[in-house]
DNA sequence: AGCACGCCGACT
DNA sequence: GTCGGCGTGCTC
């Protein structure tokens, strides 16, 4: 009997692939083993097996299985079935959800390339100039791709040329895999066995007695070896005796020392493990029952405690829990949060038990980390970013979602656009896992659930060691500017508190929200400022390299001393960034040390933990930055917090923009005073009777949830509505506009009047294609399923309209 | 998504 | 006459 496998493949395609699996293979093949088949004309992918079974296909006769890549599964049968769940409830491909879920290098692709055909005879002559390019170059360089091939001909379609010189037995060509995963290899070096006598020893430094340096090697060797007990590799030895590699080298030809190579661990923790005691105060005490008592009845719980209120003494004493009865914990973060302070302080904790896994990782160490997830064969607590949550886990006891009403555990692109919030909820139902759901400022989405009931609801309302919340005052800066009382955009109130909290030694961190207050060029002549050529935006000023640039495709200007359009050279910059604000402080501060904080100052993978060490360690006095300084960071000296303009973050279009507002303002204003000196944050703002600025300042969580609340169920907006957006996109203008008003009235059809839309959104053109957005919101009674299920029939008669079939369609189901 | 196949305009 | 452009349809 034929066997078969259906085979996700990692392609944006809404189904598996049947293959056939070769007699000799049918033993060894297993659900959740990776592939490599042929797939189309010529090229061949890495697929995940998702089932095996006997139906042969009957509508066309399936391809062999070309390899099995696995001795065992790669992919586990929890996670075959929680992708599927995230395929089907994001609306997206299985395919693509694996490209998520696994490490690249995991999935290789073929690569054609073409070299020499050593075997077979052929007649220069008979080349023509074309295909003698490539034999030419062929001769110099033994492989080429087809990439290669296309810049030698300076052309596209080399496939002929590449043919015909097959034809003519000059050429072979081939399907290539992309590298594998490459294990650390580390050299390391030892006396060999013939000098391991003491004898022979003290002959053998007799024999080196002219040969110092030599000499002087094989002591240091026995001291490295006595004082780490360990292998000692050729490197380090190279740099304790300060030998060259030749004198290791000579000795390893003369047969004294010998080279070995061993695989290194990338993921390693070389940091000391303390014994630290957690002390809990009463209220921690409460809390950690309470939450134990609701696991018990597998509850998720919904963890609200203010800043600083030891959330993570409470995390660290579950997690302790969950590892010692042999389980695997997974502690999810924003990507942002995601520093050296929190994992520093876990792996102090628990050593070699932590691993870490997020995009600032290396191909390499992601494959190491899932490989030891996988086998559970090092470190029970995984601490990641939101993509953690596709690692192969076996026994999964718990789940931490630490920051949990941000916004970024929410993926935008590509597919899959997953919540990492909501999905850890799926995962921890597939595992009977506890699920911990931890904020200062929850969301309303969370809060709603904790209030039906379908989450438990646990408070810490006080700071820990009783430090009092900061006291929150608000700027009014119309009036000051009345006043005359700015000094840029500084009020008189901010640089008095500055002052004074730079007297005592304290530190300083302003907040500037970059998003929609960048600097722009504007002529005071003509009101024209310069647009980016591709995208529908005005180009940002950027000090640093005096250039304009646009923030969504990357084009880049010099800065203009005339305006483009009439040629005044009055020109002013409006709106202000981080970077004005440092510009500012530096005149005003000179004496004092300044830093910048932003998407320009923390690249790289060490650009961020620089400016924290820094800062940490009082080199800096003043730290200006944007979203990133509110995240999990946890500065001791730090007494002021100054927000520069709160309205920027408040007239944001979108209906959370208020519920944002309230919990970055307080996320901010929670850096402020975190030992026993009580806090001071100042926030200007031109509207400071403003309810959500009110809120902020007295603290008052409830109310703002009340109110927010009232305001979603009016405009029937989420938790009590859930919306599924529709983003159409093509560089044709008139296309787009043709293809969203039918689909737009297709959805009306059945869900009138819940479809918004087709309206462009605040930024209509990006890299030269035109996008429209269209919302269909689904009411509380509704059915999520069958909603889905009528989008994708609509979908279907929409991409047989030949013409819309190149306007690109977007999904996006609870966007954010 | 790629990638081949197929049908039309601008060049030797 | 061909080269090379993009539109169309398929991939087990």
């Amino acid at each position: 009997m034929p066997v078969f496998a259906n085979v996700i493949l990692p392609l944006p395609l809404d189904r598996l692939f049947t293959y056939q699996v070769a007699e000799e293979d049918i033993d060894a093949l297993k659900i959740g083993m990776r592939v490599a088949v042929p797939f189309g004309k010529s090229k061949v992918y890495t697929g995940v097996v998702a089932k095996i079974h006997q139906e042969e296909p009957q509508q066309y006769e399936a391809k062999l299985i070309e390899e099995i890549l696995d001795e065992k599964p790669t992919v586990t049968t929890h996670q075959l079935k929680f992708w599927a769940w995230i395929a089907s409830y994001y609306m997206c491909a299985e395919g693509e959800v694996m490209k998520a879920a696994l490490p690249s290098a995991f999935l290789l692709e073929s690569e054609t390339v073409v070299e020499l055909n050593k075997k077979g005879e052929f007649d220069e002559d008979q080349l023509n100039d074309q295909e003698f390019l490539i034999v030419e170059a062929l001769q110099n360089q033994s492989l080429l791709k087809i990439q290669e091939v296309m810049q030698i001909l300076e052309k596209k379609t080399v496939l002929p040329v590449l043919n015909s010189l097959v034809a003519k037995n000059a050429i072979i060509v081939n399907q290539e895999l992309y590298k594998q995963y490459k294990p650390k290899l580390i050299k390391y070096v030892r006396l060999a066995n013939n000098y391991q006598s003491e004898q022979k020893l003290n002959t053998l430094l007799e024999e080196l007695s002219n040969a110092p340096k030599q000499r002087e090697l094989i002591l240091q060797l026995f001291s490295l070896q006595a004082k780490l007990k360990k292998p000692i590799e050729k490197k380090q030895l190279a740099k304790e005796s300060g030998a060259s590699a030749s004198s290791i080298k000579s000795l390893v030809t003369k047969g004294v020392l010998e080279e070995y190579t061993l695989q290194k661990d990338r993921v390693n923790y070389e940091g000391e493990v303390n014994d630290i005691q957690l002390h809990f105060n009463n209220e921690q005490e409460q809390a950690y029952s309470e939450i134990k008592k609701h696991f018990e009845n597998n509850q998720v719980t919904l963890l609200h405690g203010v800043t600083s209120s030891g959330k993570t003494e409470i995390y660290i004493k579950l997690i302790e829990e969950v590892i010692s009865k042999g389980k695997q914990v997974l502690y999810l973060l924003p990507e942002i949060a995601l520093t050296t302070q929190l994992i520093g302080r876990l792996k102090a904790y628990f050593g070699q038990e932590v691993l870490v896994y997020h995009s600032k990782y290396s191909v390499n160490e992601r494959v190491e980390v899932y490989k030891h997830v996988l086998n559970n064969t090092k470190g029970k607590i995984v601490i990641g970013a939101r993509s953690s949550i596709f690692l192969p886990f076996q026994d999964l006891g718990l789940i931490v979602v630490d920051e949990a009403h941000e916004a970024t555990f929410k993926q935008y692109d590509p597919a899959p656009r997953y919540q990492a919030r909501d999905a850890a909820v799926v995962l921890a139902n597939f595992f009977g896992s506890q699920l911990l759901l931890g904020s200062a400022t929850p969301s309303l989405e969370s809060f709603h659930n904790a209030e039906l009931h379908k989450y438990e609801l646990v408070k810490l309302t006080k700071r820990f060691g009783n430090v009092l919340p900061p006291a929150i005052e608000l700027v009014d800066i119309k009036e000051k500017h009345k006043k005359r009382k700015m000094t840029g955009h500084f009020s008189d109130r901010l640089l008095e508190e500055m002052k004074e909290t730079l007297a005592e030694g304290k530190q300083v961190i302003l907040f500037q929200n970059r998003r929609g207050f960048s600097p722009i060029l504007e002529c005071n002549t003509c009101g024209h400022s310069p647009q980016c050529p591709n995208c529908d935006v005005s180009l940002t000023y950027h000090q640093h390299n005096n250039s304009l640039r646009c923030h969504y495709c990357g084009y880049h200007m010099a800065m203009q001393q005339q305006c483009i359009a009439c040629g005044s050279s009055e020109i002013t910059t409006k709106g202000f960034g981080t970077e004005q604000v440092e510009t500012e402080l530096e005149a005003l501060f000179p004496d004092h040390k300044t830093a910048r904080m932003d998407l320009d100052t923390t690249r790289g993978k060490y650009g961020y933990e620089k400016i924290i060490t820094a800062f940490e360690q009082q080199q800096i006095d003043i730290l200006v930055g944007t979203q990133m300084l509110t995240k999990g960071l946890d500065f001791r000296n730090v007494d002021l917090v100054g927000v520069m303009n709160a309205d920027s973050l408040l007239n944001f279009p979108d209906f959370r923009a208020h519920e944002r507002s309230f919990q970055l303002l307080l996320q901010v204003a929670g850096r402020a005073g975190r030992t026993k000196d009580r806090g001071k944050v100042l926030i200007q703002t031109y509207n400071p009777y403003h309810q959500i600025l009110q809120q902020v300042s007295s603290n008052n969580y409830a109310e703002m949830y009340k109110e927010q609340m009232d305001d979603r169920y009016n405009f029937k907006y989420p938790p009590y509505y859930r919306l599924i957006k529709l983003t159409l996109k093509s560089r044709d203008y008139n296309l787009v506009n043709e293809a969203s008003a039918w689909l737009a009235k297709a959805l009306s059809q059945a869900f009138h009047p819940h479809v918004l839309g087709p309206e462009f959104p605040p930024v209509a053109r990006i890299r030269n294609e035109y996008y429209k957005n269209i919302v269909v919101k689904i009411p509380p009674k509704n059915s999520i399923g069958k909603t889905k299920e009528y989008i994708n029939r609509v979908l279907k008669s929409y991409h047989s309209i030949a013409n819309y079939r190149k306007v690109r369609v977007i999904i996006n189901v609870d966007p954010y």
